[in-house]
DNA sequence: ATTGAAATTTCGTCTCGTCTAAATTGGAAG
DNA sequence: CTTCCAATTTAGACGAGACGAAATTTCAAT
């Protein structure tokens, strides 16, 4: 068995918490953990075992995987390193948002302990990232805000847009573009029927934003207000 | 044979990039290459064969080993990254400066073209690092300025302190501590006998500080007023 | 209960970068 | 001109991490 914490098995860590989260704490099959890392199943098998030896995974073979304390550790840091960097990027160095998450992907691996507390102290020690994302705590705690998508909201519907995924640069300059980010107050003015777009006014703005498709799906909010 | 620059192929390059300067310009050693890496000399050896598939050096087996253009090219967007890393870490971050080096030697792999755009820019395009290593330009120009180092200056030498190795974090703490860093002007004041060591004033302080050993010889300055 | 498709694991292989041990070469000293 | 030593290269192995192909398991549908 192996000792080392490489890239790889933190990015096997962080794809199984991610995972995790949105199967609401059940087991991820070695499919999905595949297919999120665009690996081939055998690869992950074969790293499920590793990560599993390396006592980060719960291992039910052919039944999936969970994440031990450990695991759930080594996921959170690396997740922090992410977000800080990400808003790093975006407020020291001005990178687009639509870009920080493939740098913050490679960097994370690579940020020591000082370094990265350097940065949070910089920061003031921010709580989200530029995606609305939250940053877990220097010792790892995370409160993930309860959410619902975009598209599920009617007519009349007020709240606050929360988060966004980063992994789509095309739609986070879609939204840059049109001045829309995290943060914002929205309200539905408009709903199509047939799971048809919806249309929303942010801020104190007078445009109406017309939202459809995966974007109104990967857009998070929270009600009420 | 191979087609990727990985963060070993560019450990390599710059390796034999610093060997040449050091030695002129002749060929690098397997022996010189394998033991500033820190791997076993079989490994530089199988390294190298695989350097030159790359068209990154011409080997002369048994004779060592000269980067090619490209080759050059390779060595110096790393040094690049590396001392622009260094001087950003230093100046924004406020990492001490014995520090930057093994910060930057990982960061310096994983560094966007356009996040050294960025950083260069923030910095107003410094031309030197922390510890006064020239850093290339965007189209990897280097000067290297002209130095010798303190240990064979004679009494009565006045001039100005230009750069140290970014190696030794020991060193660099001793200066660091005594507020000697490059940029400073000098003056030998005194020099004992047979390699013994050398005294010297810095900038307009009164203080006098002993000089000697590796830390002379790692010193380098430029003569004359 | 049986079967068949989908998910998962196993098997054998590949590249990268390292190692040790063994073979080879070059050059200096006699 | 030989001999011998140090430097270098080759040979063989390994661990990490990936792959495709083949075997296995699960589970839902009959």
């Amino acid at each position: 068995m192996t000792l080392e914490v490489s890239s790889a098995v933190q990015d096997y860590a962080k794809a199984i918490y991610s995972l995790e989260q949105r199967r609401e704490g059940a087991a991820v099959s070695t499919n999905a953990l595949a297919e999120r890392l665009g690996v081939s199943a055998a690869s992950a098998s074969s790293m499920v075992k590793r990560l599993d030896g390396l006592g980060l995974v719960e291992h039910a073979p052919y039944k999936g995987v969970v994440l031990t304390q450990r695991g759930a550790k080594v996921a959170l840091e690396v997740i922090r390193h992410h977000r800080l960097l990400e808003r790093f990027l975006a407020e020291e160095l001005g990178v687009p948002w639509d870009r920080v998450h493939d740098e913050a992907e490679v960097l994370e691996h690579v940020l020591s302990e000082e370094l990265e507390e350097l940065i949070a102290a910089k920061l003031g020690h921010p709580t989200i990232d530029p995606h609305g994302d939250p940053i877990p705590t220097a010792d790892l705690e995370i409160v993930e805000p309860v959410t619902v998508a975009m598209e599920v909201l009617e007519v009349g519907a007020r709240g606050l847009f929360v988060r966004v995924s980063d992994t789509d640069p095309e739609m986070l300059r879609y939204l840059g573009a049109r001045g829309i980010a995290p943060g914002e107050t929205f309200e539905i003015v408009e709903k199509q029927p047939f799971g048809g777009p919806l249309f929303a006014r942010f801020g104190d703005e007078d445009a109406v934003h017309p939202l459809g498709g995966r974007l109104a799906a990967a857009m998070r909010v929270e009600v009420g207000a």
